[in-house]
DNA sequence: TATGAATGAGTCTTCATTCAT
DNA sequence: GATGAATGAAGACTCATTCAT
C-alpha cells in the first residue's frame, strides 16, 4: 500500500543502507529466518519502526538484502576478473578461482567458511517458495553466468553456455550434496567434480 | 526435562507414528515452517500437548518427519526396482526413471509437482544450519546412491560410485538451479543434463 | 483456525468469564473500539495471551461481550416482569417501564446515563459493518421484542406485533437523533415520543 | 500546538479542500474507522503532513468530512425541492422521496446500497462518544428538519414540526432495528413504518 | 508555507514450551 | 501416561503525531 519511502537525503539513504547491511548480515549468519524486523533494527542500532518505514514489508527488506549481498560478490569479482584471468595458469588454478566465484573465497585459516557457502544455496532453495524473489535471482544468476562465461574466456579456456550451465550445476550439485555430511567440506567436493570434468 | 518418550504401549507407539505422518505431510506441503506443533497435532487429530510428549522438541519431531519422508520415498523404489530396471529400453527411459528417483513421480496431469521436488533440495540445504539432521541425512544419502547403483547395474549400464556421484550432483545442480527461473521446471532442467552426460 | 479452548475446568470457565465482563465493561464505556487484547486483559487482571487463548480472534471477544450484555439487561427483566407489570398504573409509568427495559434505568442521580444508552445503539450500528454480530443480534432483538409483547399483554394494555415494531421504532428513532444534541437527553426524547403514540 | 492552519492562500484552500474530499470519500466508503491520515492524503494524491498541516488533529478533519458529505447530501436536495414537490403525486411517490432524502438516493440497479445508509447512522451514534460533533450535527438536522418541513408542505400534505420529528424517528428506529437483519433491507422497513404512519 | 523523515506506542496474532493434574 | 491450561516472547505491521528543514 504505502509506497516505501525511497529516500531523498543523503542521511535517508545512508540509514536504509545500514538496514539493509543489517539484514544482509543477518541472512549471512542465520538463513532467512533470522531476518526479521526486530532483528535487524537492533542490528542496525535504528528504531524497529524506521524498519517499516523504508521497507513496505519484510519481503522487501529481504529481497534488498537478497541482492546487497549478491551485487556485493559479483561487483568483487567483475572489478579483479581480467587481472586474474591474465595471472592465472593451469586447470588447478582455474578451478580454485571458480570456486571462489561461486563459492565465496574461503578464510586464510583454512576453516571452511559455511556460512558464505550455504547462502548460496539457500537463496536459491528459498526462491522455491517465495516467489518474489523470484525476478532478482533470475538476474543475477543471468549475470554471474555471464561473468563466468567471460572468465573462462580470458583464461584462454573458452566454453560454450551450455557447457557452463553443466559445470555450474556439477559445482551446486556436489555442494548440496556435501552440506549433509558430519563435517561437511562443500567446496572439497566441487573441487573433485570440476576437476574431473575439466579434465576429460 | 522430561527424556524423550519412547513410548512402550503399542497405542502410545501408534500415537507416536500418526504424529510423525502429519508432521512428514505438512513439511511435504510447506516446508520446514509448516512444521508446527499445533499444525501437526490438528493434523493428526491429537492433542496438542502430544507433540511435546512424545517428542523433546519440534527438532525431534522435524527429524522424524524428515526421516519418514525420506524413507518412504526409498522403500517405494526398492519396491519397484528390479521390476523397472528388466522392463525398461533405452537411454531416454532410464532418464526419466533416474529423475522419478531423485525427484519424485511427477503427477500425471502434466502439472510440474513443485512442493515435492522442492523438499527434496531444502532438505539438503536444511542440514546446513541444522546439525542434527545431519547424521539422518548422511544415511539417507547414503542409502539412495545404493539404490540407484543398484538400479543402474540391473539397467544394464552400470556405472562407478564416482560417475554415480557427478550423475547426482548434475541433476541436484540443474535443479537449484532452476528453482528461481519464472515458470521454474527443474524436471526438465535436470533432464538436459542427464542425457547429456549420458549420452557423451 | 484453532478453535477457542471452551474450558472444561472451573477456573478456567472462571477466567474466560472475567475476560467477558472485562470486555463488556470496556465495551459499555468506550464503544467498540475500547476492546482490545491489551485492555481487556489488563482490566480483567490476566495475562495478554489469555484473551486469544480463551478466544479464537477479537471478533469473538465482542460477540461474547455484546452478547453477555445484552442478556444480562434482558435477565433483569424477565425476573421481574410479571411484578412490574401487575403493580404499575397509567400510561406514564408503563411508558417510563418500556424506557427502562429499552434504554435501561436511568442512576438515582438524576444523571442521565448516557453510557447505557448509547450501547443499545453502538451495537445495532455497529452491526452494519460487522457481519459477524448480525446472528446474534437478530436473536437478540427477538427476544426483547418478546419480553416487551409479554409486558404489554401483562400490563392490561396488549399490542399487536406490528405495532409495537413501530413503538420499538419510535423510541429509537427519537434516542439516536437525541444524540447530537449539546445537552443530549435521550431519554425525555424518547418519552416524548411515546407518550404521543400512546395516548393517541 | 500549532494552530489550525486556516490557509490565506488559494492554493491552500484549494487543497484543504482536496483533503475534506478525499475523507469525506473515504468516510462514505468504510465509515469513522477508515478516515486515516495515510489514507486521506492517499487519496487526495497529497504529502502525508498535509493532512496534519491543515488540521490540528484527526478529529478536525473527520469532523470536516462530516459536514462536507453532510451539506453535500443536503444541497443537492435543496436544489430539486421545488421540482419534485411538483411533480409527484400520491403518498407512495411521496414516501419514496422522502426516504431519498433520509437514507440517499439508492442505486438503480436495485442493489439496496448499505454504505450510504449506514453512514446517516454511524453519524449520529458515533456523536455520542464525540461531542467536538455535536454542533456541528445539531445544526444538520435542524437544516434537514426544515427541508423536509418545507419538502411536505410543497407537496400539498403539510405536517406539524412535532409530527415530522415523529415521521423521522419513525424511519430512523426502523433503520437501526433492520441494520442486524441477515439480510438487511433498512428502507423496506423504513417503508412499511411510514407508509402506516401516514395512510393513518 | 509545506513536507519528508522519523518513531513510540500500540494493533492482532502465533508459538514453543512448561506445568498441574 | 497423557493432556488441558496457560503464558512470555516474539511475529509483522499500523498509526497519529512531532520535528527539522
Amino acid at each position: 500500500m504505502t509506497s516505501a519511502s525511497t529516500p531523498s537525503t543523503p542521511k535517508g539513504e545512508r540509514r536504509r543502507n545500514e538496514l539493509i547491511d543489517a539484514a544482509a548480515a543477518l541472512l549471512a549468519e542465520g538463513g532467512f529466518e533470522a531476518v526479521r524486523h526486530r532483528a535487524v533494527s537492533e542490528r542496525a542500532g535504528l528504531p524497529l519502526a524506521s524498519t517499516t518505514y523504508y521497507f513496505d514489508s519484510l519481503d522487501d527488506l529481504v529481497s534488498a538484502a537478497v541482492e546487497r549481498h549478491s551485487r556485493n560478490e559479483l561487483a568483487e569479482w567483475a572489478d579483479w576478473l581480467d587481472e586474474l584471468a591474465a595471472r592465472q595458469r593451469g586447470v588447478d588454478t582455474l578451478v580454485e578461482l571458480v570456486l571462489d566465484i561461486l563459492l565465496g573465497r574461503p578464510p586464510q585459516d583454512g576453516t571452511p567458511d559455511m556460512d558464505a557457502v550455504l547462502l548460496r544455496y539457500e537463496r536459491l532453495v528459498a526462491t522455491g517458495r517465495r516467489p518474489y524473489l523470484r525476478p532478482l535471482m533470475t538476474t543475477l544468476a543471468a549475470e554471474l553466468e555471464e561473468l563466468l562465461l567471460r572468465f573462462f574466456e580470458r583464461s584462454g579456456m573458452p566454453v560454450q553456455p551450455d557447457r557452463l550451465k553443466q559445470l555450474i550445476a556439477l559445482v551446486d550439485g556436489a555442494v548440496v550434496n556435501a552440506l549433509v555430511e558430519v563435517n561437511p567440506d562443500p567446496r572439497a567436493a566441487a573441487r573433485r567434480m570440476l576437476r574431473a570434468a575439466l579434465q576429460e
